[in-house]
RNA sequence: GGUGACGUGGCCGAGUGGUUAGGCAAAGGUCUGCAAAACCUUGUACGGCGGUUCGAUUCCGCCCGUCACCUCCA
């Protein structure tokens, strides 16, 4: 077990204050969270689960001070428009601009678009080792929740019909800037105004939370004729209907602080009249190799392109690796994800999982006291766990993981039985504060069966010439075998190897 | 122009008013036929200029540089 914490001791950085506090739940032992989730229309990148991973680690670290955690994410499988929230015929759909596009060939209609990239969506979540969260809405689903929210705010004054839609009335809620700071009206009016296109709009600021459009490819009817739902709605709608009106803390990406989430609270508040979210939590973005990831620059890295097989057209990259590399900066600083990273901690994750194996062979066989000095690591679990506690400092928890591994490693020769039960409540704390063991990997069926058989047969012809001291045919075979991807390790106990890492 | 960040040793990246973050890479060592793996040892860094202080990388001011949001974006 962990050591004892409350649920105060467990600080975050809000968004709202702009300061470290503690969690202030509304119902003690209960932590109700929401999270923005990705609009599906292209496969999560890297920067998407950076800030899916933050949540992630809220969950974990909350559950480990046993906080029982309602945690809401949603899919937003309706698309906006690129250009603005407002009504715009020139403004594209970006479903409808992903389905115009090469990869869209493939998709009968928007529909099954939006399903393929949430299929690969959870399934990039599954493999990255999320925690599966209590609910997971999508907008399509709750088009009839938003439609009551947006007559709701007709009838309380907070929103008004045009020719081409309904707007939120900015004016009428005078909080609005209060999380992102953008308070100055007339600074905003300024800036706006040149996008501004429906002319009927009272006040440039105001947002849309329908738009009329009878020509579009998803669209529902409402009571102001056939259309789809403006952006913000959605979020505020689901949080309440899963987690209640108020709700302790809700996440997201830096980029979401405005208009998104400014939008929401704008929402959400002048239907309720209570605070929306208690604490609001944002993710910086993320660079790659020093630069903005971006299409144009071709270091747009998807999860997909990354942990897929080469043999699929992937790189092949462990996603144990990969998921510890993006929490290994903190969360609210920028991180300069680089390739140098992702292979030291391929080989982090390797040892991780060389300590499972380890003790699960040691309790197997013999785990007697061959030890003076016993293993000594709840002083690591503590540290990580207070690490995460304090603002989710990842690479202060990460430091911790990695001098466990390095008590244990130093001492895996003598490992007693109660060293053995030591070392695997050490690992599970590890995995399930920080998630980077992964289950046990099924082996590539087909593909690693050969290797095996050949990678055996070769070590067999270099064992034979070993016996007989013949060091170049031994070191002949090794480079074909490194050749093949393949690293040999002579070690006291025999012969091993592994698939190398890629460079 | 407005808002908010960031600038740490070759690289990634924490933290702190005066005592070692950690990792990668590098060098040396133990082990080994040689490697690999594992373990041990080694690095004294905090953008610039001022100020506060006995003392600042850490606080304050200015400057320089980088980034994000203000328009779709995690």
């Amino acid at each position: 077990m962990f050591p004892q914490k409350a649920s105060s001791d467990f600080r975050l950085f809000n968004t709202l204050t702009n300061r470290v506090e503690p969690l202030d739940l509304i119902e003690p032992g209960k932590l109700r969270m929401y999270a923005c989730g990705p609009t599906v229309y292209s496969y999560a990148h890297i920067g998407n689960f950076r800030s899916f991973l933050t949540s992630d680690l809220i969950v974990r670290t909350a559950q480990a001070i046993g906080l029982k955690v309602n945690y809401v994410t949603n899919i937003t499988d309706v698309g906006h428009l690129t250009d603005d929230d407002v009504a715009d015929s020139q403004g594209e759909d970006r479903m409808a601009r992903a389905l115009r596009s090469k990869e869209g060939e493939s998709f009968g209609n928007v529909w099954d678009l939006a399903r393929h990239y949430a299929n690969v969506l959870i399934a990039d979540w599954d493999r990255l080792n999320l925690e599966e969260p209590t609910l997971r809405p999508r907008a399509t689903e709750h088009i009839r929740q938003q439609i009551l929210a947006v007559q709701s705010l007709i009838s309380a004054g907070h929103a008004y019909e045009t020719t081409q839609g309904v707007y939120f009335r900015v004016a009428s809620f005078p909080d609005y800037g209060k999380l992102s700071g953008n308070r100055d009206a007339a600074e905003l009016t300024e800036l706006s105004r040149e996008l501004v296109v429906d002319s009927a709009k009272e006040d440039p600021r105001d947002f849309a939370l329908w738009k009329k459009d009878d020509k579009h490819l998803m669209q529902w009817f409402s009571p102001w004729g056939w259309g789809f739902p403006g952006w913000h709605i959605e979020c505020s709608v689901m949080a309440n209907e899963y987690l209640g009106e108020e709700i302790d803390l809700h996440a997201g990406g830096e980029d979401l602080i405005f208009p998104h989430h400014e939008c929401e609270i704008a929402q959400a508040e002048s239907l309720t009249g209570k605070q929306f979210a208690r604490h609001w939590v944002h993710t910086r973005f993320l660079q790659v190799e020093g630069e903005k990831m971006s299409k144009s620059k071709g270091n747009f890295l998807t999860v997909q392109g990354l942990i897929e097989s080469k043999e699929d057209g992937g790189k092949g990259v462990d996603p144990m690796a990969l998921r510890l590399t993006l929490i290994s900066g903190h969360y609210r600083k920028p991180y300069n994800f680089t390739m140098d990273t992702l292979r030291a901690n391929t080989r982090h994750v390797q040892r991780l999982r060389e300590i499972r194996d380890l003790l699960d062979n040691v309790s197997e066989t013999e785990a007697t006291d061959k030890t003076v000095e016993p293993l000594v690591l709840d002083d690591l679990s503590a540290r990580m766990l207070d690490a995460m506690l304090d603002d989710l400092n990842t690479p202060e928890a990460i430091a911790a993981v990695l001098e466990g591994v390095k008590r244990v490693m130093a001492k895996r020769d003598t490992l007693g039985s109660d060293d053995v039960e030591t070392a695997k409540d050490w690992l599970g704390h590890v995995e399930s504060l920080l998630g980077i063991i992964g289950r046990p990997i099924a082996p590539d069926p087909a593909d690693d069966a050969s290797l095996a058989a050949a990678v055996e047969t070769l070590l067999s012809e270099r064992a034979v010439a070993r016996a007989s001291r013949d060091w170049a045919r031994a070191d002949q075979i090794r480079d074909e075998l490194g050749a093949m991807g393949v690293e040999v390790m002579d070690t006291a106990e025999g012969v091993t190897w592994r698939r190398k890492i890629d460079s």
